[in-house]
DNA sequence: TTGATTCTGGACCGATCAGTCAACCAAGGA
DNA sequence: TCCTTGGTTGACTGATCGGTCCAGAATCAA
């Protein structure tokens, strides 16, 4: 190794995610991520390999992030059930920029699963371990007897991120804060006995 | 009016929709919309004015005709329960390529909601009437006594529309028939009374 | 200090993009 | 019949795309 980069590789790679999250992977041109991450275009090309190759980077780096805080939230409410509840309130508690950001794990199964496989497939890591989170937070909240006895927790587990799914699309297409709070809310009576 | 045009103008915008459907805005190109609509690419121009402009116009079309299809069907179920429970179902229920191509409506939302007013615009009208949709038909619903006479017919609209979102994403993202089904069936126990 | 190695910056590449132009052609009205 | 109107066709445009090449600069080992 003769001569060391002059751009951390981590700092750099969360610019480009940051753009891809704002644009989609389409719009983003190679010149918007070169901008932003503030390196020549030849260091990008040695460090990532393409544009595609820092998509996919960029869309793991997203996930290992977005899911390890997840789980840390879901652990840190003051009860599991809590924890559920304030998980999908806070989609509804973002500022408007982050509301109409979105989701980048949502953006690229609908703009890229499709087409690329590695997205497809590492979107699939990411919904397992969406719904494992999930899954396990309801087992927990089952055993406290937060929630109503009968629920399935692996289908309890799935149905959480498909709302927290359908919250981001909602909030993308411009609801309300307090409409998203009234979606949260009625999709928790599905768990809450009564 | 010298000379009539060879084709027929709703007949060539549904082909447009389907491809921007199949593919996205941006990963279609023109080339990929005159193939499909078999028409010349000065025809296209005069007609629809640009790209742009067929995407809206596609996009308006679509939800038009969804629109449509949901209200009827919301109307043609043996009771509005039944009704709601098979809107949710149909999206477990279709075929592996439909899944894979996911929403139009959607699509919409998550690609191009935050860049263009005009497709904002257009998709507020699209949530709207969705929402109204399954508003009326929850009322209806607990008319009949079949949900939980606490819900709100607002809230509970606006839930199934979410619900529907995330079960679409959901299905793109790789999802079985069968989880869907769940994942319906979960949403579902939150306007039943139990 | 020098030479090998790696990184940087910017010019450059062919391909493809959305959109236009102009020549040609078909139909209706006088 | 012939001329006007409008439709079709395909070549063409400038811009932008993702990606490469290469000359020069920086760093390390010897």
């Amino acid at each position: 190794m003769a001569r060391p980069k002059e751009f951390d590789r981590d700092e750099v790679l969360k610019r480009a995610m940051a753009v891809f999250w704002e644009k989609g992977y389409e719009a983003t041109s190679t010149e918007d991520l070169l901008r932003a991450m503030g390196i020549g275009r030849q260091s990008m090309y040695d460090t990532f390999g393409d544009k595609r190759r820092l998509y996919l980077e960029a869309l793991q780096h997203y996930q290992a992030e977005q899911g390890a805080g997840l789980i840390e939230r879901l652990q840190a409410g003051e009860s599991p059930l809590r924890a559920i509840e304030q998980v999908l309130m806070a989609v509804a508690a973002e500022t408007p920029a982050e509301r109409a950001r979105g989701c980048l794990y949502v953006s690229s199964i609908v703009e890229l699963a499709q087409k690329d496989p590695e997205v497809a497939s590492l979107t699939k890591s990411g919904t397992i371990l969406c719904e494992t989170a999930f899954e396990r937070i309801v087992r927990e909240a089952k055993r406290k007897g937060e929630i109503e006895p009968c629920v399935d927790e692996r289908k309890a587990g799935r149905f959480l991120l498909a709302t927290v799914q359908g919250l981001r699309v909602m909030a993308k297409a411009g609801s309300t804060p307090e409409t998203l709070r009234d979606i949260a809310a009625v999709a928790l009576t599905s768990l809450k006995p009564r």
